[in-house]
DNA sequence: TTGTACGCGTTATCAG
DNA sequence: CTGATAACGCGTACAA
């Protein structure tokens, strides 16, 4: 069934060999063999198949994508940039998406349905066991990490220290010194996590504020607007006092934002959230944030990626900048309010 | 390179015939050969190459996923249903996210590109135009509509007419009559679309409840909430007296609530606004809407493809339920205050 | 139950 | 610049 590359050939009175080469815009086939070539595959409607070129070939103009849920913002906002300028590019995107479970972990990955079904391998924010990046390595393929990955790899990723500092020092600046943070729960791979990144980075900033550490006042989500309602009821259960609430993500200050409300406490009148994405709903509901260009991250891993596939030399470390969103959820601590005189007065969302 | 299919054979002692059985699990194998042949095969670390299986067998256990951008709350839903299925049963997914422009329209998608790549295509809130319809059926495979579809066509759906009788009868309760809607534009198989049979149920529920029909309330948007923003603002700038807003997406109805914010109308005080989904975020934002499976859906469709492509007969229109979810955005038409004592009386979101 | 041998549709190598 | 032909690695009739 099917049309093949030899009934081109025959229509257009050339050899198969000469069919693939015009086919495939390599240089050394005369220009009107080319034509010929071409439109005898366009009149039979042919199309090579992806199988037999792979197995000839070796390459599979496909990348994989291994993605934790959509159900987090950032990924599925990388996902869409990934996708268009692989796609672009003539390239096709096997997804495989992984579900976490609450308490951070998730099943073990298993790289080996990758092998030989890919050009190359995007990871995008799941921070991998040793393990598992042994069997990734082993598939032979250039990896490009995006949100989250080892110092030794191509990766692409937010300035995490600069989304703590504008953060932290946002809330302080307020007058704030009882400051919680929601941050990741993350099994693997804690120290290159962009979870433990902010977390090291924001620490260095309270400190510089003269604000002692408290582990206490730290605690952990899963990035999912669930995850930070149940973390912010742990922290306001342990600290009543508190006054402002770092989260790593919008959705998980979505989550807090809707915790805070269901105690009767006021936002930002008892207490200030600044999250960090920059998600389409900031605005409606007036939170605070660190905001990031996501789609840009994917289009960025995407690219290195091409680029490592083709066999250039690539930057190996490409940090994205933050910029800080002032709303309605963050304001002057109390005994501070001379500081948001200008501030609009508008409450909770 | 790598290890093939015969390097198992020899280990095992027995041929690549056998080991292609043993590992495929076909009955025809003496149970104790399989055992050899799947410890030798572990020992050697052996996955049989795709490509090669592929080009052998006409088989891919891949699916293609057609989907509108992940912009759209559905769509991501209903893909990380059916991501999940599919890989549960074995099967790899490739990704074509499709980008609409403002006015619904989009670059025709070239379904080529999936020949002899899949088993099987979901096509998700994608309409197709006719001449998609057909090279998609030149593929040979089965193929699945998500929520909008063809009545020809395998198809699963919200139950579009339930969605509106809800919204409309919620609204006409509360004592609307000025009830303007924000639909979806959409250039191909507008009869089918979800949109268009969302307005016609919509339409016979205001004339059974003595509304009579007026075109000049009903305006378009792209699902996202710019849209949804833009098309809210065209509506009050023709209507400034309306007094309830059906959105056909919780997103669009998020932007619809900017716009009135920005306008200075209160919600649900000057106008009532319902949306239809079950956006995460509706609770906090306190949005009346018409929830849906979106995930369910994602799961049933690859359910679906999976069993046509095993060759079983399955039912070609499956329609999932909804229910509606009252909340802060709906309220009494002015004049009806006593219908709605009570209820809360908080004010915008 | 197992083995043999051919075919799947390209690409790449090497001559010409 | 073009043609002949050998891989590529597995599935599957057919034979045993």
């Amino acid at each position: 069934m099917g049309v093949g590359i030899d009934d081109v050939a025959r229509r257009a009175g050339v050899s198969t060999a000469t069919v693939s080469r015009a086919l495939r815009g390599l240089p050394e086939v005369r220009e009107e063999t080319r034509q010929r070539v071409l439109r005898a595959a366009a009149e039979l409607n042919y199309a090579p198949s992806p199988s037999a070129s792979s197995l000839a070939s070796g390459r599979t103009r496909t990348i994989g994508l291994l993605t934790a849920s959509f159900s987090r913002w950032f990924n599925r906002s990388v996902v869409e940039g990934a996708e268009r300028t692989l796609r672009a590019a003539g390239f096709d995107v096997l997804l495989h998406a992984f579900d976490f479970l609450a308490d951070g972990t998730r099943a073990p990955i298993d790289m080996t349905t990758l092998r030989q079904r890919v050009d190359g391998v995007l990871v995008l924010g799941i921070p991998l066991s040793d393990d598992e990046r042994e069997t990734l390595d082993r598939l032979g393929v250039p990896v490009v990490f995006v949100g989250t990955g080892p110092p030794d790899r191509v990766r692409v990723r937010t300035d995490d220290a600069a989304c703590s500092r504008l953060a932290i020092d946002h809330l302080v600046g307020l007058g704030h010194t009882r400051i919680a943070q929601i941050g990741a729960a993350l099994p693997h791979d804690e120290r290159w996590s962009a979870a433990s990144r902010r977390a090291d980075a924001a620490a260095r900033r309270l400190e510089r504020a003269g604000i002692p550490a408290d582990p206490s006042l730290v605690e952990h989500g899963d990035y999912t607007q669930a995850g930070g309602r149940e973390a912010a009821a742990r922290l306001l259960e342990r600290h009543p006092d508190l006054t402002a609430l770092y989260v790593y993500s919008d959705e998980m200050a979505f989550g807090a934002l809707e915790e805070l409300r269901g105690r009767g406490l006021d936002v930002p009148g008892d207490v200030s959230v600044i999250g960090v994405d920059g998600h389409e709903l900031g605005d409606l509901i007036g939170l605070t944030s660190v905001v990031q260009d996501a789609v840009g991250q994917g289009e960025s891993g995407a690219t290195l990626l091409l680029e490592m596939i083709t066999g250039q030399a690539v930057a190996s470390d490409v940090r994205f900048p933050v910029s800080l969103v002032v709303r309605r959820s963050t304001a002057a601590a109390r005994g501070q309010e001379a500081l948001s005189a200008d501030r609009d007065p508008a409450v909770t969302p």
